[in-house]
RNA sequence: GGAGAGAUUCCCGAGCGGCCAAAGGGAUCAGACUGUAAAUCUGACGGCUCUGCCUUCGAAGGUUCGAAUCCUUCUCUCUCCA
């Protein structure tokens, strides 16, 4: 029941990093990768062709955004997300779940879904997991995930619990939709909760690796919790889930977070951090994060980066992008975010070659201790 | 030459006797952003020995317990008429 072949290429002696190739519907993905948020079928301020070029194959989109707009007559009426927006690279999408976290004072979950209160307009909408599958079928999904419970950091055991124990079920259910839907060409996603609390994120890596899924994602970290904590729960839930499948944290995009990530053996992630940075007027280097707006840059005639390759750093001088991003102008926005997303393409590219090299570990320290400025 | 309107903290602009160091924008500066309700949000924004004090609302003088607010004169700006 999968259409993904993921093969691993070679292991990282000294962590559980990993080098791999993720085989999908519309094209190869080389791992680690990270992948660019395109909520709502667009990956904000950059054209598709430019993502492709890039080296980008596989985007993200999201079941709640477009379900809500354009809507589902839309999608089947240009036969899915691929053809309705012209890319042609993979597409995974998101559920819903981050949206019970980020949109928590418009919804209410029950054992049947979760009903949402449109941020648009404000009518109804239910939510359950398997029209989500459905949904997601429709959008023509590559990788489809489950519709989870995503948490915030500071609930009680007893919430966290219970949120669990949906998460869990919807797994199931969306699981045994999937045989109603045979025509269905995605991948469908299982999804690890269980907050903060180590008995339960065990107990869920556990139960989603054992479930019939063709890869495995870890939802409910980077929601607010120190990084200390996040570094915490990530490799100790990591340690649990199955290493045969391709393994993806959700929602994590900054360089400290994708070593992390990495070195714990995740094969994907994604992040709206890199676009969302960028159109707010800050960049990643390899000194750590540039924030345009300021003065110290409104005579500097060198590019952001030295070796990079995008547009903004073979043409435009920093004074010249600072004005841009005081001016407000778009451009300024579309610059900076084709800049993040080839600097964390490139990024990838050189921990991939570190695995391959079998120097991950010292790559990290070394390209850590210079983002942090030593 | 005649009639009228006005001058407020970097800029625009409210305030028209005490609750005013003075609303609201903008600019500036700082911070945040991690499965996108985000080209967004938050904070600072006269000075200091900072639960208080000092300087400030075109200038000078006056009325009042008290003035950015009322009166007088002056300076400058704008609009209309000739």
């Amino acid at each position: 029941m999968s259409n993904l072949k993921f093969t691993v290429l070679k292991n990282d002696s000294s962590s559980k990093a990993r080098l791999g190739v993720l085989d999908l519907p519309h094209g190869k993905v080389s791992t680690p990768a990270f992948m660019p948020v395109g909520t709502n079928a667009t990956v904000k301020a950059i054209y598709h062709d430019k993502l492709k070029e890039i080296g980008y194959n596989l985007i993200l989109a999201n079941t709640y955004h477009l379900y809500l707009r354009p809507g589902m007559e839309v999608m089947k009426d240009f036969g899915g997300i691929h053809n309705f927006s012209s890319w042609d690279g993979n597409v995974l999408t998101d559920s819903g779940g981050f949206q019970v976290f980020s949109l928590s004072g418009l919804r209410k979950i029950d054992e049947k879904g979760v009903v949402f209160q449109s941020h648009i307009d404000g009518s109804k909408h239910i939510f359950t997991p398997e029209k989500v599958v459905n949904v997601e079928h429709i959008i023509g999904s590559d990788i489809a995930m489950c519709l989870d419970v995503c948490t915030p950091p500071d609930i009680d055991y007893r919430a966290a619990k219970e949120a669990w124990r949906i998460t869990r079920n919807w797994a199931e259910r969306s699981l045994k939709e999937l045989e109603n839907i045979p025509d269905f060409r995605g991948n469908l996603f299982g999804i690890v909760q269980g907050n903060f609390y180590e008995d339960l994120r065990r107990e869920s890596a556990e139960t989603i690796s054992a479930m019939d899924f063709p890869g495995i994602a870890i939802g409910g970290l980077s929601v607010g919790e120190e990084k200390s904590k996040f570094n915490e729960f990530l490799a100790y839930t990591a340690s649990y889930i199955t290493m045969e499948k391709p393994r993806y944290v959700m929602g994590i995009g900054s360089p400290d977070y994708i070593f992390e990530a990495v070195e714990n053996g995740i094969d994907l992630f994604d992040c709206v951090l890199a676009t969302r940075m960028a159109r707010n007027g800050s960049v990643f280097t390899d000194d750590g994060p540039l924030v345009l707006k300021k003065a110290i840059h409104k005579f500097d005639h060198r590019p952001l980066d030295e070796g990079c390759t995008c547009t903004a750093c073979r043409k435009y001088s920093r004074a010249y992008l600072h004005h841009l991003v005081k001016c407000n102008e778009m451009f300024g926005g579309m610059l900076l975010t084709e800049h993040n997303l080839t600097y964390l393409y490139n990024l990838m590219q050189r921990i991939r070659a570190s695995i391959e090299d079998g120097t991950f570990l010292s790559f990290k320290k070394e390209y850590l201790e210079r983002y942090y400025g030593k």
